[in-house]
Formats: C-alpha cells, structure tokens, sequence
DNA sequence: TTGCTCCTCACGTCACGTGAGGTGGC
DNA sequence: TTGCTCCTCACGTCACGTGAGGTGGC
C-alpha cells in the first residue's frame, strides 16, 4: 500500500484548497506524481510533504516567489532566511500591539 | 490663509502614495475639494482629515470597502466595529507569536 | 439518462505599484 | 525648446476564490 492520494484527499489532510495547490504548480514549487486511471490528479508521500512545508513556509509569512527561490537550498540557506524572517514578524507582532492600543484608544472616545 | 493643500503635499504630510488616495478616490471614500488654477487636486482640511481617517483604519485591518460602510455611521456603529475588530486583531497577534515560535523550532533544527 | 466528481481554463478580488502618454508654465 | 510636475488611464502584482464548460463511470 502507498499514500498516495487525489488532490481532493490531499486538500483535506492539509486542509488546503484545491486553487492554493494549483497554485503552488503554476509556478512549478509542486508537481503532482501522476493521475490514476481516471485522470485524476495524484500526490504521493514526497509531494505530500511539500505541499505541507510550503504552507508552514507561507504561515511564518513568505511568499510563494520566495518560497521556490529557497525550498530547496541548503539547510543553512534556509535557517538565514528564517533568521531574517523572523525580524519582520517581530516588527509585525509590534504593529499589531500599537494597533490593538489605537483601536481601545478610538473605542473610549467615541 | 487656508490649509487646503495639493495631492503631492497631503501625500508627504500624511504619509500615503498618490496612488492610494487615487484608490481612496476610485471607490468614493474621499473626494479632492477642488483643483486650483493649473489643474492640481487639492484637499482641504475636512478631506485631509478624512484620509488621515482612512489611513488609520486600515492600519486597524480594515479593507476600504468596510470603512466606506461605517466611516459616516454614528460613533456608536463604529464603535461596535472597533470591538468585532479588537479581537481579529488579537487572533492575528496569537497567530504572529505562533509562527515566530515555530521558525524558532525550525531554526533549532536545521 | 441523470448525478456527481474531477479537470482545465480564465476572469474576479484587493489595494495599490508602476509606468505610459499628454498637458502646462508653479 | 528643454525640464519638470501634475493629470488620467490602464496594465501588473499577489495568492488564491469562484465559477464555466467539458469529461467519465469511482
């Protein structure tokens, strides 16, 4: 037995949506494994996984561009992306601190 | 002496792109006061105010279209807004602390 | 044959960014 | 006349959302 699945399955495992994987293949960061004999579209373990970093990349706020230009680079490449990542995330969790204050702030007033 | 100022002027003073004000303007959230002799937009001091208005709520997270909606409500309509939006914006900030601890995890790893 | 699911386009959305082409005497 | 600034389009960007139209026996 393999687990390979359909893209439909796939989309409920990771709970990502059919459009999001397309996606991900326009710009060549995915490519199915194949179709079955129906024609469907299948995604073994290896693109599985994939799918799945793409998101958690894509979480911690990259963008798909970025994504391909490091997926697979070395591990040290990646951990410097992170690192640097990390700086603006921080900068946003700030933002949304001052806009959390500005909206008590506006709602006292009025 | 008036404090009606050029579209190039509100966009220095206020920190906004022309662009966005352009886009403020397509959608009918805010319309220039005039234009003087040689064709300039120009914006009086109620239209800076309400840019600057604009400005702050999407910085609250709203899109262009809600504060269209409630940007002329009474304060008690926006009000009510300011608290839905209160906690999206702390389910953004949890969502922030969540990915920065997981590319921690990541960076501990590779 | 009727449904239902999947596939592949392809336009729509959002909030501007980025020029292109034209005007006018700051 | 050359520059420079401003104006009004209008296409580009980003990451999908949302159908439309067509296929095939799960």
């Amino acid at each position: 037995m393999s687990d390979t699945k359909t893209l439909h399955e796939v989309c409920n495992a990771l709970g990502v949506s059919r459009r999001a994987v397309q996606g991900y293949e326009e710009i060549g960061l995915v490519t199915a494994s194949g179709r079955n004999k129906y024609g469907y579209l299948l995604y073994d373990e290896e693109a599985q996984k994939r799918i799945e970093q793409i998101k958690l990349y894509q979480q911690l706020g990259f963008k798909r561009k970025e994504i391909k230009e490091f997926i697979d680079a070395p591990s040290q490449v990646i951990k410097s992306m992170l690192e640097k990542q990390v700086l603006h995330l921080k900068d946003e969790h700030v933002r949304l601190d001052v806009a959390i204050k500005k909206a008590y702030e506006l709602i006292e007033i009025l």
